[in-house]
RNA sequence: GGGUCGGUGCCCGAGCGGCUAAAGGGGGCGGACUGUAAAUCCGCUGGCUAACGUCUACGUAGGUUCGAAUCCUACCCGGCCCA
């Protein structure tokens, strides 16, 4: 209410990559506030994998922004929708979710959306797809299918490419922006968020309300994120991902691997910092790279877990990397004082999965006992109390008898 | 339905009877370098074993052979072309 209608367009507009339309997006928004009428904001969610990351805050945080206004987030399980799986993904085919697998996702989203979501009962509603998807008949399903053209279909992107490069594409997979199109009819969308890898779905819901005679959502796309790698998409199935519930030692780390051009996305995606200042720090003339990406990784860490563990994070990461000490806290083993090889002692810590990997890390000598290197994994050694193992730069252990 | 090509390790991809735990690349891991990275360079990259070895692995199931990822048969899955 003390933001004018413009000044909101522009807050929400930072961080977007499109918003279709712009216009409407006022309109929608003053008309809102003149019928003191909340906004529904829909977001469809994925219960195939519940664990969030960074990634999935970059429009998490969208949504907040919206609730802070005042309007009210939709979340939906796209419970029945997984039953195709998204054709934006890689795999085509994934397997059905049982109602209670389906529900322990859910639940496992909703504690790790609500670090950025508002989850006060009059911010939030939650519904699943399954609700009127099951019930659609063929009669039905044909009336909406007709809303669509092969043509169209195979403008989009992913259809396209792997159209070309001879892939298998299913009937049902046409389906899905459908479904997820008849989704927005349902709850009576008046935005839709996305990554920008959504925008064809999401545009579906807006032409689907148009001819079921409701007024079209608004279409918001985020970008999305780059993962670790610098390259890739943010995902956890690449391995490139920095997770909500990561650790804050972890997600800090995390965060100063990523590669210096990185920092302004990151930066401009994941915080509220001002454009401005945003400049200053990845100008690498103004700012040391190393010192803006501690700010930014205290920044991102802090945000999940307040600014004490954030400062401690950073002083450990300091401690570890830049002058190669041991951390503060590492795991403590219980072992009998009877002598072994090092290869068994470093399976008995968990320093690595199998045998050979114990000989590889011995052979490559990363494998440092008490501040002495070992290279042959045959060597044998008494466990006491206190004796640290560190293998790598960043897998410590530490012996207890007992 | 017919024809044809194909399914190889985490991924891509070579191999097309023994020298193949399987070239090469990517990724990952370790080391050097550094400003934490990135880039670059070097090394490693199936399990068990102290080691000799041994087990598992080239879509699935059988078969031929002293010996198969490599040949044969059936089946499953996919691409393309024809109908």
């Amino acid at each position: 209410m003390s933001k004018t209608i413009i000044e909101q367009v522009q807050s929400l507009k930072r961080g977007t990559v499109e918003i279709f339309t712009e216009a409407e997006l006022a309109e929608k928004l003053s008309n809102a506030a003149k019928e003191k009428r909340q906004l529904r904001i829909k977001l469809g969610l994925d219960p195939t994998s519940p664990d969030i990351h960074l990634g999935h805050t970059v429009v998490l945080r969208k949504m907040r922004q919206f609730q802070d206004l005042g309007h009210k987030a939709v979340l939906i399980i796209g419970d029945y929708t997984a039953r195709i799986g998204d054709p934006t993904g890689q795999n085509t085919t994934r397997p059905m979710l049982s109602p209670e697998q389906i529900e322990k996702n859910a639940q496992t989203y909703f504690e790790q959306a609500g670090k950025i979501l508002d989850t006060s009962p009059d911010k939030l509603e939650v519904r699943y797809n399954s609700e009127w998807l099951s019930k659609l008949n063929l009669a039905e399903l044909i009336k909406l299918a007709s809303n669509m053209t092969v043509a169209r279909m195979l403008e989009r992107d992913t259809f396209e490419i792997r159209h070309k490069a001879g892939d298998a594409i299913g009937v049902h997979e046409f389906l899905y922006p459908l479904m997820q199109g008849y989704d927005s009819v349902v709850i009576k969308s008046d935005v839709e968020l996305g990554g920008t890898d959504q925008t064809f779905n999401n545009l579906v819901g807006r032409d689907l309300q148009r001819t079921y005679g409701q007024q079209a959502q608004i279409v918001i796309t985020v970008p999305i994120l780059v993962g670790l790698d610098g390259k890739e998409k943010m995902s956890k199935s690449k391995g490139n991902y920095i997770g909500v519930t990561d650790e804050p030692n972890d997600m800090f780390g995390k965060v100063m691997s990523i590669n210096d051009g990185l920092m302004e996305n990151y930066f401009t995606l994941l915080t509220d910092l001002p454009v401005e200042k945003i400049a200053e720090l990845t100008n690498s003339q103004k700012t040391h790279p190393k010192e803006a990406k501690v700010l930014l990784a205290k920044t991102i860490v802090s945000q999940f877990y307040g600014k004490a563990a954030a400062d401690s994070a950073a002083e450990q990461f300091e401690k570890v990397f830049a002058q190669k000490q041991l951390p503060d806290e590492i795991p403590e083993f219980k072992l009998a004082a009877e002598p072994t090889s090092v290869k068994q002692l470093l399976l008995a810590c968990k320093l690595v999965e199998t045998g050979g990997e114990a000989k590889r890390m011995c052979a490559q000598s990363a494998v440092m006992i008490d501040g002495q290197k070992i290279t042959d994994s045959n060597a044998q050694t008494t466990p006491k109390t206190g004796m640290t193992i560190q293998v790598g730069k960043r897998k410590f252990a530490r012996i207890k008898i007992g």
